[in-house]
DNA sequence: GACATATAGATGCATTTGCATCTACTATCT
DNA sequence: AGATAGTAGATGCAAATGCATCTATATGTC
């Protein structure tokens, strides 16, 4: 129970500013080229990386930081646009395991030709490798 | 039109990590405490900032990253519950100013018994203060 | 086996968001 | 002055979100 310094203050501050921003012009950019919102793509990927084995809803709500009831619609929304395809898991009936269709695995790589290119050009504003692996250490730590 | 290294994707994904888990924390735990959520912390403190000068909504629009229509809205909302004044701008009428009322002050003192304790929680995970400031400044270059 | 408890995910409903206007006023141009 | 374009903020409507609850299955206890 104690309260935040100046410097701890700057630092969750700058962490809103920077992802926030980022972020909304990420979204926008690819509304623009008429591709799906970027929360998509996190899911898209997680799945990718999976492969054939899928993944369970409640791993990616987990990994990804979803809220459960949000996640199980947006998954409807992905099934319904084809990009992934969910069949009961056998061994706990209750369960769905998820897989990315060859569609979402396209949708994906488009995509990421949008995403990639912007997270480059923002996360190359810190040109010295060592103070951008020092951030990512500083913020993995938090976490 | 480049992609990113491993590392700058490594500094985006933690970015959004890092922010996405406080932010929710922070949230809940404001809600838990019957306090509004966390967004309306930032209006009220740059009010409060302001002092009786007052803010245009659109000034908050661009320094918090707002939506126009979102914090349109949440003004309204925020003054039906009294934290806010709006009176019109008379150099221009087409303008509000915006103000914060005492009642804004007392509950934007509440929040922030609840805020700043948890900002202090997480950011002090990093200890080294100049890796906090390192970071920040990492973070600020960016924007 | 019967019963209580826990977990995976879906769903109803109220609130919030995003988008596209729309209104009111201001500034500019001729 | 009159017409044109620009800006501040509001609003209607569709979509997304958060919350609480619900259903179905699993697990653990007696």
């Amino acid at each position: 129970m104690m309260y935040p310094t100046r410097d701890e203050t700057a630092l969750w501050v700058a962490l809103n500013l920077t992802q926030r921003k980022i972020y909304a012009a990420i979204d926008a950019a690819l509304k623009t080229a008429g591709l799906p919102p970027l929360r998509w793509y996190d899911v898209l990927w997680e799945l990718e990386r999976a492969k054939d084995c899928g993944a369970r809803a409640f791993e990616l709500e987990a990994k990804l930081l979803f809220q459960q009831s949000n996640l199980s619609r947006l998954l409807q929304r992905m099934i319904s646009g084809g990009l992934v395809e969910e069949f009961v898991f056998e061994n706990d009936r209750r369960g769905k395991v998820i897989r990315i269709t060859e569609k979402g695995s396209a949708v994906r790589k488009e995509m990421w030709e949008v995403y990639g290119p912007l997270i480059h050009k923002y996360m190359s504003k810190v040109p010295d490798p060592h103070e951008l692996t020092n951030a990512t250490a500083a913020l993995t730590k938090i976490v």
